[in-house]
DNA sequence: TCTATTGTTCGTCAATGATCGAACTATAAA
DNA sequence: TTTATAGTTCGATCATTGACGAACAATAGA
């Protein structure tokens, strides 16, 4: 598989991350995410209807807009959250996802 | 003019409200009610560029997403924040919007 | 009444975005 | 080496969205 790229978070635009955020799927990712910290999780274990080129396109947009880091581990690919950096860049985003319905 | 429709926040989602912020025009108009709380503002009365049809639209989506409300006053009409309904609802939102950069 | 002000609505166009199937890459396992 | 697994990338399609000018509506003021 090929290595990712993620972008620096000072050049992330505030702009982004709510597109990256205007997207029921992406949400559900995040909180997902959210609800087990530090837990990696691959692809495919996710909630989430639609193809597999679907599902890779709602991560690439997540990458892109800084909020979560991918990582090879064999045929898989393992999601975390950009936890901290984004805490820094954007104080209050975590906790307002976690607590809103 | 015409009264405006205000929706229920209860009928609001997440998704609409970043849907509503994924725009640097919008953020503005939000950033700048933010920064003077209680006082309404007329359309015109904000650094954002655009025809008035553009401009318009802009207080619609937001109007939408729940985020302002708009009172007719005269020929003009003043905009606020819907600022504890959505507060209740989202807790976190402003303070978020308010400190990100 | 006439005109200026303020904003909405409509129709249109261009740009963006979500979705998919198909072909592809890379690794693991048989 | 063959097959299965996991995900990416490409190209196409379709829907949504942003932007605009033009026509309109409502009020204020001369």
């Amino acid at each position: 598989m090929k290595k990712y790229e993620h972008p620096d978070i000072r050049n992330v635009t505030l702009t982004e991350v709510m597109q990256a955020l205007s997207d029921p799927s992406r949400i559900k990712i995040v909180r997902q995410l959210l609800d087990y910290p530090q837990r990696p999780f691959a692809c495919n274990e996710f909630p989430v209807k639609g193809s597999k080129a679907t599902i890779s396109h709602h991560f690439h947009v997540l990458r892109q807009a800084g909020l979560i880091q991918t990582k090879v581990e064999g045929t898989k690919c393992l999601t975390t959250l950009r936890r901290t950096e984004i805490e820094k860049k954007f104080p209050g985003l975590w906790k307002f996802l976690d607590k809103s319905c």
